[in-house]
DNA sequence: CCCAAATTGTCGCTGAAACGACAATCTTTT
DNA sequence: AAAAGATTGTCGTTTCAGCGACAATTTGGG
C-alpha cells in the first residue's frame, strides 16, 4: 500500500485534512496497513487496540443484546477512524467491529498512539477533538432518530452510503457492497418488509433501481428532496 | 453555598468521586455557584462557557427542529456536569440548556478550565474521560432507543428520575419536578397520549399514582421488572 | 451444473402509535 | 373570586410498522 494512496484516503477525512502536517506525517508514519476478509476487528470486551482507519471495504459496528439479536448497525466510510474512545480511556469498546469482505485497514497501535498524543498538548487535543467529532455526530443520530419515520431514516442513509461508497456511473450512483435489505433494515431500525416496500416504492417512483444485495441511485435530486421534506415537523 | 454540600453533590458523579483529589480541590476552588430560575443557561450557538455541573434543582438539555419542535430532551441529575464537548474543542454546543425553576448551578469558566486541563497531561485527560463517559452514555441511549417500546422507556425514564430526583416517602418514591406529561413524552420521543394511556394503566396496577405535574413510584420493584422483561428480545 | 443458502417479493393480520379534538381539572394571575 | 393558561383524561380515526409465512429469485460451493 503506497503512501500516496493512503494518504489521499485518509485525507477525505475532515479531522485528518485539518490535522498540523507535522502530526499527519507522524500517524502516517507509525501506522500500519492490515488486510482482512471477513473477520473481527475487535470486540466489545476489548480494550487499548489503538485507532484504526478504514481505507477501503467496509466495517461493521455492532452490539448485540442479550439474546443475541444485532441491535445497532454502522457502516463506517474511508478514511474514518474507529476505536477513539477506547484508545483515549483504556476502557472496553462497548461494540464489536466488522470487516466485511476485502478489507484494508489503517491501524495505529495503542502504543505508537500512546506516544504520539503523548509528545505534547497539540498532539493530544487534537484526538479529543476528534473524539469532539464522534460524540457530536452521535448526539444528532440519536435526535434524528427520535423524530424520524423510515422514508426519511432511508433517504438520508442511502445517500450517505452513496456519498460515501457509491460509485458514479451513467445510470446514476451505484451502491454495491454486499448490504442486504435485512443489514439496511438494522442500520435504520425498522422491520426487512418495511424496508422492502420502500425500495420498491422508490423504485416506482424511478428514484432508485435495485438488485441483488446492491442498489443504484438514479435521482439523487430526488432523494435529497425527500429527505429534506420528509421532517415531520415540518408539514 | 458550603464547600461541603458542594463537594458532597458533585461526589455523587462516579467521574468527579474518582478525581484525584488535588484536582477535584483545585475545581472546587476554582469554580462559582450560580443561582438561577427559569433561566437559558446556554443556547445551542454559544461556545466556550466552561463546563456546568448541577448541584440542585434541573437542567433540560433541548434541541430544536426548523420548525421550533422540541426534539430531545434530557434531564441531567445533580452532580452530573454539561458543556464539555464545547469546554474541551471551543466548538458550539448544539443544544440549549435551560435551568428549570429554582437551580443552583456550579460553573467552571471558560477560562478557569483551560487553566485546570492544561496545568498538567494529567488533568487533561481527567477531562477527556468524562467525555469519554458522556459518549459512551449516549451510544447506550441510541441502541437503546432503537430496540424498545414506549412501556419500556417509559419504565427506564421513571426509574432514573426516581433515582436523580426522587424523594423517599411513607408512601413510595415522590418524582416532584414540574414534568408534564407532555414533557415525558419528548423525553423518550413518543406521543404524549400514549403516556398518558401508559401511566392509567401503571396506576390501574398500583404501580404508580398520578397527580398534577408529579407522581410517585409505589412499586419500584414491578417497575423494574418491567424495565427487565420489556425486551422485546427475551421473548 | 446442481443444490443449498441467502436474499428478495409479497400477503395479510395484528397491534399500537400518532394525531386531532374537546372536555375536565388544576394552577396562577389579577 | 374570576379569568386565563396549563395540564390531564379520553374519544375515535387513521396510518403504519411488526411479524409470520411462503414463494421466487439469485448466488456460491462442490
Amino acid at each position: 500500500m503506497n503512501k500516496t494512496v493512503l494518504k489521499t484516503v485518509l485525507g477525505r477525512n475532515k479531522w485528518f485534512a485539518g490535522l498540523p502536517p507535522e502530526l499527519a506525517d507522524g500517524i502516517l508514519r507509525l501506522g500500519r496497513v492490515r488486510r482482512l476478509n471477513d473477520a473481527l476487528i475487535y470486540s466489545a470486551s476489548d480494550c487499548a487496540d489503538g485507532m484504526i482507519a478504514l481505507i477501503s471495504g467496509q466495517i461493521r459496528l455492532t452490539s448485540f443484546s442479550v439474546s443475541g439479536q444485532p441491535s445497532f448497525l454502522v457502516l463506517t466510510s474511508p478514511g474514518s477512524w474507529i476505536g477513539t474512545t477506547s484508545a483515549l480511556d483504556g476502557r472496553p469498546h462497548g461494540y464489536d467491529a466488522f470487516a466485511i469482505g476485502e478489507t484494508v485497514l489503517f491501524q495505529l497501535s495503542q502504543e505508537r498512539f500512546n506516544s504520539l498524543a503523548g509528545e505534547s498538548v497539540e498532539h493530544y487535543s487534537a484526538f479529543v477533538r476528534l473524539l469532539c467529532d464522534h460524540f457530536r455526530i452521535t448526539t444528532q443520530y440519536l435526535i434524528i432518530h427520535r423524530n424520524h419515520r423510515p422514508l426519511y431514516l432511508l433517504a438520508r442513509e442511502l445517500l450517505r452510503l452513496a456519498d460515501r461508497h457509491g460509485k458514479r456511473t451513467k445510470n446514476g450512483v451505484v451502491i454495491e457492497m454486499r448490504l442486504s435489505q435485512e443489514d439496511l433494515a438494522v442500520m435504520i431500525g425498522v422491520g426487512r418488509q418495511t424496508i422492502n416496500r420502500l425500495l420498491k416504492s422508490l423504485e416506482q417512483d424511478g428514484i432508485v433501481t435495485t438488485s441483488y444485495t446492491s442498489l443504484t441511485i438514479q435521482n439523487v435530486e430526488a432523494l435529497e428532496r425527500l429527505r429534506a421534506s420528509e421532517d415531520p415537523d415540518e408539514v
